[in-house]
DNA sequence: CTATATCGCTAGTTTAGCTAGCGATATCTC
DNA sequence: GAGATATCGCTAGCTAAACTAGCGATATAG
């Protein structure tokens, strides 16, 4: 029983310094979210809207076009939530709707210039913050640190 | 958070470096996410109840006490909010309510024996996973990843 | 050509947050 | 010590944003 109330007792300096590492990653993971909940309030917006505002953000930065439907896949939400989410955004002047070129059933998302000014507005601060604490750091240990915390996400998504 | 959203180019290798750690920062998030959404999906609980659950375990290994005041500011939701959130852990038979034993208005929360033990079933092949391609790395390429991610934590909150 | 699947939507329901404010108790000020 | 004020957890009622069910239009498979 004891070990389902502390899972792990750290005996040697090593084991001491993966509980450590694990640990920050948890930290890192409670800051990430610090920093959703402040944007979402900055930019009066609930968390799921935000995080559709982001990813379609992504889609475009990488030239993909996004759909409602991929929307509800990627926040496993249902297609039906997606539409009220979508009539929030579009009426907030955040995204638009267009008809899809060749399926008359689909439909076409695109940012408004607003949206984007106002995403990067309040995000920026932030990437250039975690950009100043990385930059310090040589290729090599950016490298090492980049493959751990690969190794850790596809352990994560493993399990 | 996406990392991925601003118009920047690395040129050097150097920069392509510090880019790609903070790709893994976001591509690591995504993954917690989906951890979460699974254990959520898992144990039949919104995402909140389980934030609690885990607060109130990191809480009671570190052999502190629970008030529903301190959950409530944790999880930044009202104090009412709390009370229904902690009347469904209860009625699920996760938490009890004890009195503080010297301020009668105050309650103790514990954990049931039962929460201890799903909350584990769920998250220990997870940390498992996480802390088998931890172990491999030395004790001194661990202190560099930690205090990195500390670094990164630390910036965001900052800003 | 007909049958089935898919897309986005509407309607109505449920969940989980919120504010306002209450009773009991604790603490501060005189 | 007594009275004023603050704090703790709670209830009541409201709202936002998810859900399920199912529909009309359109696309695709047999």
């Amino acid at each position: 029983m004891s070990i389902m109330t502390t899972p792990w007792v750290p005996q040697t300096p090593h084991q001491q310094a993966v509980l450590e590492v694990l640990l920050s990653i948890r930290a890192l993971n409670d800051a990430m979210d610090r920093m959703n909940g402040g944007m979402k309030d900055d930019m009066d917006m609930n968390a799921t809207d935000l995080a559709a505002l982001r990813m379609m953000i992504v889609r475009e930065q990488r030239g993909d076009s996004v759909s409602p439907h991929e929307v509800a896949k990627h926040l496993r939400i249902s297609t039906a939530s997606t539409t009220k989410l979508l009539d929030r955004l579009e009426s907030a002047g955040y995204i638009e709707r267009h008809p899809h070129p060749r399926d008359r059933r689909a439909r076409i998302l695109t940012l408004t210039a607003h949206s984007r000014a106002t995403f990067f507005r309040h995000f920026s601060e932030h990437l250039e913050q975690m950009r100043r604490v990385t930059e310090p750091y040589t290729e090599d240990e950016l490298k090492l640190i980049g493959r751990y915390l690969t190794d850790v996400s596809q352990a994560i998504d493993a399990s």
